[in-house]
DNA sequence: ATTATTGGATAGTACAGCTAGCCAATCACT
DNA sequence: AGTGATTGGCTAGCTGTACTATCCAATAAT
């Protein structure tokens, strides 16, 4: 398969895989002479992949360079992969060294965690992250403790155990594990969010009892 | 207040400030003479919210722009309002004319959404969002039937209905109540995001047993 | 009277994610 | 063998987003 095909065979133009190949998301083709290269059936599940980490987990490039470097990492766990994933997911939050807000929402983040029993890395960038939402709900005048949160927290783990845990190919090959575990991560907290956002709009028609929901745009 | 007095409550620098009120996010304050304006308490509330949209919500300054417009305009209802939040989270989508597996997974988001009765406007772009995530989620294997998200549709109504509605304070002003229900639909759901994250992370670890999961940043 | 601050305007920056153009080598076809 | 198209590799340019920086004249504070 040359480039060309691969294009036709992912939907990528040519300058975007020239680009993912300069970028190191995508390994070289395989050098028939100095004009040539060979693609085959993986370079199409990498773009694949690609795209999804891209426009639906909206991944910056350079998290999924390091993210597709742990997926073909085979020395690393399935734990240090689905790790490596969620610093990619966290955005970088700025530091808030003398903050007393900022701490506060941290020990609360901290503490529901603690309640809840659950194992986390205690440097792990999704505590920080968690912490921005509740501060930022405290300071919005919402309420923002980690009871207020419970509620989410144990739907969330509910929904972990019983459905994504399940769809995980473990008796195929690591890679396709890996790939699946990743994606799963991206791709199904989009589902939910956007299932959320859909549960959201039915129950205000039914609320507010409009027939037209259609903004300009 | 003057405008470095505003930047010192509400963290933003003064040149951003005046970046918001160019681009219209802030309304200008009361000019007390030629080169002076007093900006009040509504203005620092609104600076945390566009914040809030922004840091938390991810929003563009565009889409933010057409938030706080509808948040601002007195003769919208509440789904209204509520609905141009979800356009604005909504990204764009591009349009796939011809192509038979996006039909294929368009309608199969529509079979969900009406086999769980919700109210969905026919035209909503929350629609071709579930869409692509189902079409993701066929691409590279992996479950993408309604059936498969259904356990998710139904806890996001779950969450929805017992734990959102009901933070809405529709005894105070509407604006507050708006403003609530905005920040509601965007900071809840990073939240939701996040607590699914964690729940992964501790499942992992339970299940694969590691104690370290900190990958190199 | 002097120094600092303000609003308003214009221009410049930094980054992300492509996109375009060029070139010599080489391939496919006649 | 000749001819046009394609390829990989390279460098440069483009578009959009969210700010920053600078300048200025008017005014306020001391």
């Amino acid at each position: 398969m040359r480039i060309s095909q691969l294009s036709a065979a992912s939907g990528v133009p040519i300058p975007t895989i020239k680009y993912y190949l300069r970028e190191g998301l995508l390994p070289a083709g395989e050098q028939t002479s100095a004009t040539r290269a060979e693609y085959g059936e993986r370079h199409v599940r990498r773009l694949r992949l690609i795209r999804a980490l891209l426009e639906v987990g909206r991944l910056p490039i350079a998290a999924i360079r390091k993210v597709l470097a742990a997926v073909d990492d085979e020395t690393l766990s399935m734990h240090l992969v689905l790790g490596t994933a969620h610093y990619a997911l966290a955005p970088e939050i700025e530091s808030h060294p003398d903050d007393e807000a900022w701490h506060e929402a941290r020990s609360e983040t901290d503490r529901l965690i603690a309640e809840l029993g659950w194992r986390i890395a205690p440097r792990a960038p999704t505590r920080d992250e968690l912490a921005q939402v509740i501060l930022t709900l405290s300071r919005l005048g919402l309420p923002a403790t980690g009871e207020a949160l419970r509620p989410y927290a144990e739907a969330a783990m509910e929904l972990v155990m019983e459905h994504e845990i399940g769809t995980i190919p473990f008796d195929r090959t690591r890679e396709e594990a890996v790939e699946a575990l990743v994606v799963g991560t991206v791709v199904h907290g989009r589902a939910l969010d956007v299932l959320r956002r859909l549960a959201q709009e039915s129950t205000s028609a039914q609320l507010f009892g409009a027939s037209a929901a259609s903004p300009e745009e």
